[in-house]
DNA sequence: CCAGGAAACATGAATTTTCATATAAATCTT
DNA sequence: AAGATTTATATGAAAATTCATGTTTCCTGG
């Protein structure tokens, strides 16, 4: 007979991967995050300015998979933006279905000043990240989504 | 005077790390998430009923923490697995401000279920994502996680 | 040209989430 | 040991999100 004890079994959670990324992904962006809030912008509408810096003037659908904000949703949302002054909606001259999504000066400039702390900020992450791994955890990152969105894993 | 184009500037959003946090969370996610919602349970009540896997009896604010989730929304969205009899709650005799939350028999069937379903989902993600990259995309995420958490990186 | 269908957005009602604060129990202070 | 603080959870009203579906515009074959 054996008097031992059992290891305990370890916990699902903390070594479970969706639970890493999801704990990964909150722990690092909650800094930035509040610096967002302290500027009046809820985080929806910070990535939503952060899609338009790159692509200024994209139809809505685009910019929902884009700024990964559900349709219907992001609607509402660039509607209060509209209305703050954010930014613009114009229907697409070429296309009466698809409505364009601009920057408005306004909006342009708080982007750019949130864009750029966005970059000190991640420098500041990357750097403090002990030496050179930083750099290897986007790479990961990449190829992780791209296998992903490739792949689809089998159709299960 | 130079005729060439000037080579375009670089996309900032799908290079910047929380938008590669975000978006590897969200598309490893997509699949189990529909799975969970496909048994009549939203993300968040799963998110619940593995952590109680784990640590059955923890506290509200416990588990809100190892749950990520909102001290207030979590009592909300207990209350509603206490009526569907997912969870049970009682307060604690020895400090009667604490309620700690229990699966009941029911509640521990299910999330047994779909903590198996969940390690079955999470093995086939690592070993399609290439030989042994699996294996350390959870060590950098560990790594990512532990140096956030501890360091505070400069109390900015 | 027209009917049928698809695509792009908008909308409304039900539900959730958020934020500030209330309540209640334990702990500290003097 | 009474009062002041802190800790734990609950609550309510305002706001945001979800989901299904409505509306408008475009496209396609006959």
């Amino acid at each position: 007979m054996n008097n031992s004890v059992d290891a305990p079994t370890p916990p699902f959670v903390p070594n479970y991967l969706l639970y890493l990324l999801a704990a990964a992904s909150e722990a690092a962006s909650e800094r930035f995050h509040a610096h967002v809030r302290s500027k009046g912008l809820r985080v929806p509408e910070w990535r939503v300015m952060a899609c338009l810096i790159d692509t200024d003037g994209s139809m809505v659908t685009e910019l929902a998979r884009y700024a990964m904000i559900e349709q219907s949703r992001l609607t509402k949302i660039i509607i209060q933006m509209d209305t703050r002054g954010l930014v613009s909606r114009r229907s697409d001259p070429k296309d009466g279905r698809r409505v364009r999504v601009f920057l408005t000066p306004q909006g342009r400039a708080l982007a750019e000043e949130l864009v750029a702390d966005a970059r000190i900020d991640e420098q500041e992450l990357l750097k403090s990240f002990q030496g050179g791994q930083g750099d290897h955890i986007k790479d990961t990152l990449r190829a992780l989504i791209w296998h992903l969105e490739s792949g689809d894993l089998k159709q299960g």
